[in-house]
DNA sequence: ACAATAAAAGATATTTTTGTCTTTTATTAA
DNA sequence: TTAATAAAAGACAAAAATATCTTTTATTGT
């Protein structure tokens, strides 16, 4: 039987959240962060995340620099974006569209026998992952009570 | 990066909640219904199945018998159940206890980013889940109105 | 008793996800 | 213009989840 220790996002994606989080926290007062600091503030390994990484920074999510004082931060522009769309930048948009159930077919016509009731769940959580910006997610004071690694 | 075509459930565990409710809506006129016929009837890997059920067999979730005219089927006490022991029988109580960004150490003193967020989405995923034991889902009449594989 | 049926059990294979390691490319400062 | 630094890229490895196949055991009707 499977082991699947988490929730709703694979482990991927946590990574993806805690960096993505990790990284607004930190360019605050402009600071640039590099792999190894990331890899350390959120407990995740180095390499992993250098990955996603990369695809947090080709899709725009995260800005990246090279070369020494280089590393990755958030601009303005990043700062616009909210949680969903790091989670749909790795996990794509099945947690808001597919069927629980996991039935290609499901839909209003067709619905499983989970359909309606999880159709408020699913806006739920797609408005909490929405609705607040990085940015706001920064300048919120509060931030610096939060965790994102196990020390 | 991952693929995770679904939502929160393994496969395994969307596999395993479909078969109950087919069962379910099987046995409702005392029927009892092969691994084969269930495979077929929820669109599943006929022995992979096969593996689930004996699990939730272990577990009382659905009874069984050997033998020509054996199958699975629900007797009173398996009725009794409801999608959350399903869920937690397969998949474990993650999807209820643990951090949305598996961390360890999450909690209400040391809380992630989202952790009050998910608080609300958690209690109520917890409440769809535990409220409509099968056996009522068994009395519903609309439960043939409801789509359990792709044809 | 026997043949047929179906679940239980277990071995094995494939695929996907997660994690590691090495090389290349770009950038900076001296 | 060179040495150091850090991301980008890509090859590879390990682990977990998913899927398949075979053998065994229990039960039924004849």
């Amino acid at each position: 039987m499977p082991h699947n220790a988490t929730w709703m996002f694979s482990k991927t994606c946590e990574y993806a959240i805690r960096a993505a989080i990790f990284i607004t926290r930190e360019s605050r007062d402009g600071r640039r962060v590099g792999a190894k600091e990331i890899a350390d503030g959120i407990d995740s390994p180095v390499h992993f995340i250098a990955k996603i990484l990369q695809e947090l920074s080709k899709r725009g999510i995260v800005q990246s620099s090279k070369g020494p004082t280089g590393g990755f931060y958030m601009d303005a522009d990043a700062l616009g974006h909210t949680l969903a769309d790091v989670v749909i930048t790795i996990d794509g948009d099945s947690l808001f569209k597919g069927c629980v159930l996991g039935l290609d077919e499901c839909s209003e016509k067709k619905p499983c026998p989970m359909h309606f009731e999880f159709k408020r769940i699913r806006k739920e959580l797609h408005t909490v992952l929405n609705k607040t910006k990085l940015g706001e997610l920064q300048d919120n004071l509060d931030m610096s009570t939060f965790y994102l690694s196990r020390r």
